[in-house]
DNA sequence: CTTGTATGTGCAAATATTTGCAGTTCCAAG
DNA sequence: CTTGGAACTGCAAATATTTGCACATACAAG
């Protein structure tokens, strides 16, 4: 179901109103799918409405990740992306060498995670986390370059 | 012991020069302590050399952090934050509401962490993960703004 | 001590993102 | 259907950070 008119139904229910920008970049997230970056959202949007500003689609990224209809993925030295939040809940394992990003299941870690973080009374995002490190290949390339 | 020479020779056997920008530069992230900003290293680097630039410093703080000297801790809507590596390892819990980042042991939180994504050949930065969510506060004011 | 040159720096412009503000529009109430 | 006003938008400027380029300098070799 990669329709987003349960997403517009969220959007009105909290208080928000249904703007056609709020409407176009919508369809853009959903029809993109996977990671997609402001700027692609708003090549997009404007294919169908011309005059929607970078700001806008910024601004209604904000939103849509407050009402956890999108997730915010943000790793140094690039663009942000962000990505319907109805995709499986998984983390990013990030290599910082290479930029390359990998899925992982959200299970067992966010678990894990929960539980050793509880005693601080803290409740993590579950099912967006990103891990920094060291991909399998950019790690055999970093010890070879060390011996 | 919080003096910045071991790092300089970390630098010049790395192949890197020695220059008096980033003796400034290393002084600063070691005398502030904790947390600081590229803006901050900047405002204590000019008392003593007024003519330094704040990229000089951006990456100047960019090699430290791939020599492994300090870290970067970026978080979203907020400047980056660098800190000494010698520090304790430890993570980070950032609040999503209110920004607050509060420090976790990094045991046995890495060691869990390393062994379940070992599975992908993927090897993390085991001291220094940022864990997004609620702080207990802010988890609080939430539940009983949705009530 | 001099010198060649790769490395590093300052400056200014580019990139990514946020924000202030004045004008526009959605939509609840009449 | 009209309308008032809060919410929203476009625009331009601010903020955080990176990058291209021409000039400067650390330092290895002579």
């Amino acid at each position: 179901m990669s329709c987003y008119h349960q997403a517009s139904e969220v959007i009105r229910s909290a208080g928000y109103r249904l703007t056609p920008q709020r409407l176009f970049i919508l369809e853009a997230v959903y029809h993109l799918g996977g990671h997609v970056t402001a700027e692609q959202v708003l090549a997009y949007v404007q294919k169908s409405s011309p005059y929607v500003d970078l700001s806008t689609v910024y601004r209604t990224l904000e939103l849509l990740v407050s009402l956890g209809l999108i997730r915010r993925f943000s790793a140094p030295n690039r663009p942000n992306e962000y990505e319907v939040a109805t995709a499986e809940p998984h983390h990013h394992l990030v290599c910082l060498r290479c930029g390359r990003v990998e899925a992982v299941p959200a299970e067992p870690l966010s678990t894990v995670l929960r539980e050793i973080v509880a005693a601080h009374g803290f409740t993590p995002d579950e099912t967006h986390l990103a891990i920094h490190g060291l991909c399998a290949e950019c790690h055999a390339q970093e010890r070879s370059h060390e011996a």
